[in-house]
DNA sequence: TACTATTTGTACGTATGTATT
DNA sequence: TAATACATACGTACAAATAGT
């Protein structure tokens, strides 16, 4: 049994002269079939011949999509044999009340990491002290960091924490590695999510190079706040997931 | 040629030889400029001189990109004032226990509107059986919607339904013009979501034509399931919405 | 072993699109 | 507007590796 790409020999999804070029189009949606389950059960990809007929192109076309995927990891050749995808399942990420990285995504992968990339103190600008509740321009602390599954990039985040109550959290997120743990080493025993807004938007320059992503990639952006048992906002975040990687479940009750 | 800042920030986003033309990665960043709020509350763009210095292009290509999105009705220019964004700011839509269109994006827009474009009765696949809590192969009826706010589309839905217990769901919408109004008609009060798993992928063919969105465009996507309040599964639906005319919101608690 | 069919890898020539100068 | 350089895409042919007979 073949997997079918395409319902008909010439398929009208590729088009000419739109500012991305053939091999590009059929390298997204080659990686797209992974994720559509519309796969043989080994992962194997259908002849470059098959696919060159299906998607309306030369083979040397399509031979140009995959080679472009195999330097991305995402596909592997093998000569005589076919071209097979490596397998990375998509990380079931859980958004809700109790969102916490390393919660969310336990038993799912071997290794699980937070990274602090860089953080600073810095007067807040209108849209993060209208989340925390603070005057404009008081200072809060801002950290950048890096989720790593498996030791590659998942996600980044930029994280704002009011400077008066929260001073020391980039020390003792540093000694601790975690967010949950820093907050309860700074008497924040417990934390709620109190909003997520979600927006998905092409890779900018900084998702890509954090996320080590291609460009042309896809990265789920999510703004949100965390309070404590008071209500008090005690975290605004802006996260990135790479989509590829990243499929966000949402809590309800 | 003398070392200036325009020299440093080129390098940085804009990448040659990626399978995007230039013109095409400078349309899309110019996009995302709307919506990333990097911009004057007059909607203006920078003059192309500027961009091109900017994305370290020659101005022919800032041209070229921007006269793709006036095709496209994205920006609109006159000549010897400047360039401006047709600004059409992005709906919010609330997921959550009580998910519902219409209430959703009441207020955001002056006319909201669900299609049924195409209906039948089919056997259940796994998956859909799996998440309705019925047999394999089992009747279901599904339908096809389209959401317009203002008249334009903004998402499309596939949702099935048991056809035992509401097999006449699609001739009740057909009357109501609503989901909602078309379960309360057929003896169901009220319900809640249960679940809704998201994912972000560049759109299909199918998206393309259903949401009118151009070759690149980015769809959000939800695959969800509605119960009654005794917790029997009634609804499983796959919605796309258009990312660049939604946002999703969280509701916790 | 040898033969064949299938599939990926390499090479050359030509035409067109893209971007700069 | 024109000249130039390079990327993209196609067509054809053949070589190399694999699997089965």
């Amino acid at each position: 049994m073949t997997a079918t790409v395409a319902e008909t020999s010439a398929d009208s999804s590729i088009r000419r002269n739109s500012g991305v070029s053939l091999w590009r189009q059929i390298s997204d949606r080659i990686r797209r079939l992974e994720t559509d389950g519309q796969l043989d059960a080994d992962g194997r990809l259908p002849p470059e011949f098959r696919l060159a007929e299906e998607f309306g192109v030369n083979r040397h076309t399509v031979r140009s999509a995959i080679s472009h995927l195999v330097q991305e990891g995402v596909l592997r050749t093998e000569q005589g044999r076919g071209t097979f995808f490596r397998s990375r399942p998509r990380l079931a990420y859980p958004i809700g009340r109790r969102t916490r990285f390393s919660a969310g995504l336990e038993g799912q992968t071997s290794t699980l990491q937070t990274v602090l990339v860089d953080s600073a103190t810095v007067p807040a600008d209108t849209r993060v002290a209208e989340a925390l509740g603070m005057a404009p321009q008081a200072h809060t602390v801002w950290l950048r960091t890096i989720g790593l599954a498996d030791g590659e990039p998942v996600s980044t985040a930029e994280s704002w924490f009011p400077a008066d109550s929260l001073g020391g959290i980039a020390d003792t997120f540093r000694r601790t590695g975690s967010i949950t743990a820093a907050l309860a080493a700074l008497g924040v025993a417990d934390y709620t999510r109190r909003s997520t807004v979600l927006t998905a938007t092409h890779a900018g320059d900084d998702d890509l190079a954090r996320l080590k992503l291609a460009p042309g990639a896809i990265v789920l952006a999510t703004e949100s706040v965390n309070v404590d048992p008071a209500g008090r906002p005690i975290q605004y975040s802006r996260t990135r997931f790479s989509a590829d990687r990243i499929e966000l479940t949402i809590e309800n009750g």
